[in-house]
DNA sequence: CAACCTTAGTGTAATTATAACACTATGTCA
DNA sequence: TGACATAGTGTTATAATTACACTAAGGTTG
């Protein structure tokens, strides 16, 4: 059943540029198209708006439909609208970022796409449409937001050893952060929560684990608080 | 001539909040709608997207046509996609924000808007469709991104006293700047360039003025300066 | 033309935040 | 039991921020 406009309409999408983490590196998820344009390359999650769905839902929605994951933390990045982006027609694109954590959320490439697969931010394969400039403004924010809040949990298990909490923080920022000054700056904050729990399975002495206080966090944020790291 | 499509497609706009500044205050310019739905009510200037045209043109071409106002200072907000923000169907804004200086750019109520106007920043009325929400989203985007980056100047003549860039922070900030460490701070960023006029038609000690040295900025700015006010 | 009013223009000292830095403690593993 | 890996902890030097008040210059007014 086709729809008619009086005027030409741009198609619209949304696209997500997933981040997660490893013991190792940074990484981001991508799939890797079954149609044309661009068949068999890589690509953001993402697909066409619907009406009548906003369209973080729509973001939703696709990372569900393509990855199987579901409920992460997003946020809208920016919208692209070069009309020569997509070699069809003029597609507008609202571009979100999403944090995952690995350990919690396992990745299953699912019906739309035929494959989804982590890449290591610094070794990404060829992009299809401008998704290359996409994930390089979704990392450059990811970056300047980090320094001033506290999303680096959201990456993480939910308790943690405050050792991990530093290596989003190194990973992200690509530079090594003291650990006493991080720690007394993080536990300052006062929105971290010490567990009576300590790791386990690690051939080292085990740490403590916090979790992140999101009241305390809201608490804070209201109170105009500043999370610069 | 009509358009179809095999799927429906949200309709498309850009809109723009547009800040001046005049002696007094913090300023927001508005049109009055000639058309349904809000009929006579104010809105953003703004406008439908064009396919082949992207929309920080769409911005700039309907900001011109309804406004007068070319050149401007313009940045990306937030795309607004709550399907039911627009009584009428499903249509997504892309909202931008611009800053005019008004002694230098007049307004001109323009063919398509019946009427524009200026209106301070806390006297507001009633906005049409969620554009009171735009509004406060940019209004709090202008107070964050002030703080770490130099756009005062764009509100100001080419040419203008310290005195006046600290106006500007106090008028953003909504907060008092001292004048000592202000000028500090901002000449010792060195992107001011000292000009040998003063102020004319003062019934006070006339003030040296400055100039804004883009060149300077942008070096700075790629040697990863620090612009925090 | 003198007194007054308004804003220009300038420096220092106290306080606070940031950055640099090294050792002991505890557990695992060979 | 010795070697290894990470946990956990304070202090000092340096840099940045804040608070603060007077003289200078020009215009206005009685």
């Amino acid at each position: 059943m086709p729809y008619t406009y009086i005027y030409a309409r741009p198609a619209l999408t949304a696209d997500c540029v997933v981040f997660g983490l490893d013991d190792e590196d940074l990484k981001i998820l991508l799939i890797q198209r079954g149609q044309e344009p661009f068949k068999e390359q890589w690509a953001l999650p993402g697909g066409f708006a619907t009406v009548g769905e906003a369209l973080e839902d729509t973001a939703r929605r696709e990372l569900s439909e393509e990855t199987g994951l579901t409920n992460v933390f997003l946020e809208q990045l920016y919208t692209f609208s070069n009309p020569e982006r997509d070699p069809r027609e003029h597609v507008v694109t609202v571009a979100y970022y999403a944090l995952v954590n690995l350990s919690e959320h396992k990745v299953q490439a699912a019906t739309d796409a035929s494959n989804a697969a982590w890449f290591c931010i610094d070794d990404v394969p060829p992009l299809a449409f401008d998704h290359a400039e996409i994930l390089k403004t979704a990392h450059a924010r990811l970056r300047g937001k980090i320094r001033y809040q506290p999303i680096g949990f959201e990456l993480l298990p939910s308790t943690f050893p405050l050792r991990m909490l530093q290596g989003v923080y190194e990973k992200i920022l690509d530079r090594p952060v003291d650990k006493r000054n991080f720690r007394k700056k993080i536990l300052g904050m006062g929105i971290l929560e010490e567990r009576d729990e300590i790791e386990t399975d690690v051939s080292h002495r085990a740490a403590r684990l916090y979790r992140f206080n999101k009241k305390k966090y809201d608490q804070k944020v209201k109170q105009g608080f500043n999370f610069e790291i």
